[in-house]
DNA sequence: GTCTATACAAAGATAGAC
DNA sequence: GTCTATCTTTGTATAGAC
């Protein structure tokens, strides 16, 4: 009898404690889920990832995991959606500021991007990950016909070789600034670079990158 | 009884069975499987590839999978690792040919390279995964030190251009042939750009790289 | 609305007969 | 070497407490 009356106590107790931390609570639960599964999938690859390893490291029931986001895949994709973010929209606003030159524009996005990057090693090829992987989701993300192709950049590109394809130099400056971290195990697996000696490496060539761009555009038109 | 009978004289059939084609068999076996396995792998992704469905398509039964290759993950990696030699070993005898100029160089690997994604568009992306899931394995296999580090193309970069760093002109390159390929997705995926229109973009890039580099080069060093 | 315990199904791995 | 049967792991779904 007194467990009822316990009961009810009880109950009136959540309810004014859910009232009160609702949104923080259900916030911390599934902030902290995501920034768990994060580091799983960064570290462990999607396949490599148990959702039970997840669910403990976090501090939660496996089965919740299952109530928030409905599947492990979902969760996988939530949480990449966040870094397809860093890697691509960031640079839109660069990419479409009428104010800069597109020296300027070159500049910035070479520090931008390999200063990011720097910091968050993993990002490029786990993007290029789940762009493999679901391609669909990641072009109805970023908008890539307009706020890329129709970028003031691009238009400076055509200006700056007008006989070239801008789109081409477009992809030829991004693979300058991102393909050098997608071979970054190879080169640091044989103890043949350190990590310090490829980060060096970075750091020169956020400072060669426009350098070379212009270079490449500068066949046509000198600076 | 007669069972017992029928038991023995099938063993004997198999052994002679066995004898005649023992070698031939286990080959064609494991080629199958691994043909099939590379197909799914390819199409599929790891995670969406199952055993069951490679066994099958295989026409083996799924315990001899296991039998032969020890798991699902060590299949995975033989297979890529033959793409993997692919995609490295093969450009090694042309940085090392002694009598080819640097010019010849870069137009002889932007035409096998390009070629040979169009070819295998897959190639890239999945020997990428692998770098990155097994990186000592990668770098096992390939010798980065000896065979691309102290190669001709290497010499005659640092020729070329003196006061630059050839390691970073040689991963320039690459990522000038290989990057495109790895952002195929992204574009092709909201139908902005078609298959035909990215192939033709690439056979015009396998056109223009060489002279990309050369501009590149071509800062301290005129041609 | 949030969480726990539990059940279930799919898929990878293994043991043992032949 | 090959196959059958079985075990284990792991992702997912449900019932029900609070």
């Amino acid at each position: 009898m007194g467990y009822k009356i316990l009961s009810i106590f009880n109950r009136q107790f959540q309810k004014m404690k859910a009232k009160k931390e609702k949104s923080a609570d259900a916030q911390s639960t599934i902030e902290k889920i995501k920034s768990v599964a994060r580091s799983e999938f960064t570290t462990n690859g999607y396949s490599g990832t148990k959702t039970r390893d997840i669910a403990e490291k976090a501090g939660v029931n496996l089965a919740l995991m299952n109530y928030h986001f409905r599947s492990k895949e979902n969760l996988f994709d939530l949480v990449m959606q966040e870094s397809i973010e860093k890697l691509f929209s960031f640079i839109i606003p660069t990419l479409n500021d009428l104010q800069t030159s597109l020296e300027e524009k070159l500049s910035l996005l070479s520090e931008q991007y390999i200063s990011l990057i720097i910091r968050e090693p993993n990002l490029p090829i786990f993007v290029l990950n789940e762009i493999h992987h679901n391609p669909e989701r990641f072009a109805s993300h970023i908008k890539f016909n307009t706020e890329i192709m129709g970028s003031h950049y691009l238009v400076q590109l055509k200006e700056a070789d007008p006989s070239g394809e801008p789109v081409q130099h477009l992809i030829t400056y991004l693979g300058i600034l991102l393909f050098p971290f997608f071979m970054r195990p190879v080169m640091t697996a044989n103890g043949q670079v350190g990590n310090n000696q490829f980060l060096a490496a970075m750091l020169q060539r956020q400072k060669m990158a426009p350098v070379w761009m212009k270079a490449i555009l500068g066949i046509s038109i000198p600076w």
